[in-house]
DNA sequence: AAGTGGTCTAGACCACGGA
DNA sequence: CCGTGGTCTAGACCACTTC
């Protein structure tokens, strides 16, 4: 029996080996389903899981093509601080620096898409592993999308773990970047003057509501993201 | 009519709004069938999409739960430098600085997974946005995985974008990290003493098959990488 | 043993969009 | 127009896995 995983699978095959490269015009349905003894269904459900995963594209009358690529996809995974840590078998600890309601400075600002005087939830914090500081977590948290927020006191929980515990999220903006450690950051990580650092920066929305923006600062020698290894359109 | 795009809206919904917050039993196919007024096929469909998108947990028997998150997940699109500079309408310019063929590095030996005194295709190469050096690539390329590239000289396209349009690949491993610049690459980007640069190294292959290691190097201050906006689980 | 998800078939109708 | 993909239904059988 030829299950749709089987006809996906010989399909990215077929994709990948170059036996069908990139541009060519791919036999239709219905003569993939006589060829493999199927119903036209099974190949469509295939054939959708492949152009879910961007190696193929369909139009209806048009046909289906495969996709001439013009870059790579990576997907990465970035833990809660605490799991990462644990996994690797280090001694975490999680300090609280400071909390407070404030009106956010003007980047900030932008980034949520807030105005003027608003005030929010400003938690700073520092995640250590094996004693060293590991990750500064500088962020800022809407207290009219996370009411809940104001009366929880981050000191043994933090915010990064409590939010993606408590509160939903349908949207996510990520920036990486590199830059040398400010003398604030410098001194919070223990770095010397100068050092680089790895920054991520997150801002996560419920429904266009923006919920939290967030600044992660890593010392850039004992921080690498890392991609899952997940073969494109694999099933 | 209810489409399996509809239910699967409907039912990220009632997930990221928290109405089946994490861990809960979520009805049965065939319960929420009769609610929807469809088949049981077309809900399975529905669910299995966002089983996929990591939302749902099944089993056979079991049932269908909502998953815990312990982690987020960043889709980031790396593109080919010149697309990228030029999309921003920047002027590019593509130089090549070294080719030759050797033994690769232990380090390098240990990521491409090839033993002892083979040799392989090393490409070194520079590339500018606005006259500005913005990335350095230093590549290696396993000539048994890919004879062709020892008859192209580099000297107009780029190895990136050469092997991306020409050879295919199954599999892709990315690290992200930052760090200072080693003085060939202070001199090579032109950047003063102990500036911070953004590193990003990829390994693919082709079917165990390794193709390629690369490291491409950016000036900090004049790169970020931002993940492509895309709510996790969305048709 | 029984409940749940996984998948297939056969036939049907529709929606899009190229010629 | 009409070929192609998109999707639904009804019924069926199977494969797990928990009870």
């Amino acid at each position: 029996m030829r299950s749709y995983k089987d006809i996906h699978n010989i399909l990215l095959e077929r994709i990948t080996r170059g036996e069908w490269p990139p541009g060519v015009l791919v036999p239709a349905e219905a003569d993939l389903a006589a060829e493999f003894g199927c119903t036209r269904v099974t190949v469509n459900r295939a054939m959708q899981a492949l152009a879910d995963a961007g190696l193929l594209e369909r139009r209806r009358k048009a046909g289906t093509r495969v996709v001439q690529r013009r870059s790579r996809d990576a997907v990465l995974n970035i833990p809660i601080v605490r799991h990462e840590i644990a996994e690797r078998e280090g001694h975490y600890r999680y300090l609280l620096i400071s909390r407070e309601i404030a009106p956010p400075p003007q980047k900030v600002r932008a980034e949520l898409g807030v105005t003027g005087s608003t005030t929010a939830l400003h938690v700073i914090s520092l995640h250590f592993a094996d004693g060293k500081p590991y990750q500064l977590e500088d962020r800022w948290i809407s207290l009219s999308a996370v009411p809940n927020a104001g009366t929880e006191s981050f000191e043994l929980v933090s915010p990064n773990e409590w939010l993606l515990q408590e509160v939903p999220y349908t949207r996510a903006e990520h920036v990486f970047y590199a830059s040398q450690a400010t003398a604030d950051e410098t001194q919070q990580l223990a770095l010397e003057p100068g050092e680089p650092v790895f920054v991520i920066e997150r801002t996560t929305w419920l429904s266009d509501d923006p919920v939290t923006h967030v600044r992660l600062i890593h010392p850039a020698n004992s921080f690498r993201l890392v991609t899952r290894d997940q073969p494109p359109g694999a099933l």
